[in-house]
DNA sequence: AGAAATTATTTTAAGCCTAAAATGTTTTTG
DNA sequence: CAAAAACATTTTAGGCTTAAAATAATTTCT
């Protein structure tokens, strides 16, 4: 009699999935994650490009500006974002030549680019906003709300899972180069 | 740091988010989505860098390719990836410069392509695989069983959701062009 | 059969993205 | 104070990605 891992499943199955070291399970769940986030990503981009003419990288980078009255750095945006700092100098390059953003050196520390939108930038960026806003709504609008609150609370858990895992890889390695 | 989904909210936030037409919670829920979906790739590329000298979207052409025998075409991969057929294209033709994958035009329908990976393609993405699927399992190690069967039901729900308003939308368009 | 439409793939042009090296600036340290 | 270390950003080189146009082959229609 084998340990019935979670609920009735077939025999076939259950020997099949029970395998000593075997993930499958996690490796299914993390596919439909990446789906899901790789339909919504796609379509988003198309509706910004047809509706919009820009892209979803530069929308990105305008909602961090827009979350700010002070302006940003390159490294904060960055962070934020979770891209690399050559990646927001090349996007912020088009967005400062488009009028949308303005870049300039830190009085204090010179090395330091603030970043900020422009009126226009911030006009325009609004505008999409809201539209996206609604986008997002509408390819969730099959999920009753009570749903949505669970999976908000588990994708929470997950993050915590990630950022265990992965700050603790990161870690092993500062003690392997000691 | 977060706010708080569902359940007790400050007044100040519910009107906040009670307002008519806000959409917030769907909002920060994709965001949330996006951040486990971009936490999990970026270590995956990290780790196939590190320890096989590889990329994600290598891997995961490989991936496709080694669930069959007779092999596939590029349209077929392209959809199941989910990526445009040039991109198939120029991935597989790394692949073959090294030596993994084989691609020659099928005999009844000389449009066709038909990839397969080759001997060492195959032994070289077996190991690759095997490790890959630790990872994952380390990555969501911190999450209850149960809580990884909900959470997987739920982005299957989400999945049918985005499915439906994503066709729903093309169906619209082709009714504009009539 | 021959023209037109469809299908599968490739090419092209442009933008995104990264890691690693380089540059310029500020802070720390001997 | 000067050298070294740390920091923020940019540059570079290379790979990924897409949409749209081009190419090539097959199927459909008349």
């Amino acid at each position: 009699m084998e340990t019935p891992s979670s609920s009735l499943i077939l025999d076939r199955e259950t020997k099949a999935s029970e395998r000593p070291g075997d993930h499958k399970d996690e490796l299914r769940l993390w596919l439909r994650l990446l789906t899901c986030s790789t339909l919504i990503e796609t379509e988003i981009r198309n509706r910004l490009r047809e509706e919009f003419k820009t892209t979803l990288p530069r929308f990105d980078l305008m909602a961090q500006l827009d979350k700010t009255a002070v302006g940003m750095t390159v490294g904060e945006v960055s962070q934020r974002l979770m891209v690399s700092n050559g990646n927001v100098t090349a996007v912020v390059a088009g967005l400062v030549t488009d009028g949308l953003v303005d870049k300039r050196s830190a009085p204090q520390d010179r090395r330091v680019q603030i970043l900020t939108l422009t009126a226009q930038g911030r006009k325009v960026f609004r505008a999409m906003a809201e539209r996206h806003e609604d986008w997002i709504a509408e390819l969730f609008a099959g999920l009753e709300q009570t749903d949505r609150g669970q999976l908000f609370r588990l994708l929470g858990q997950t993050k915590t899972s990630l950022h265990r895992a992965i700050a603790g890889r990161a870690e092993d390695a500062a003690k392997g180069d000691a």
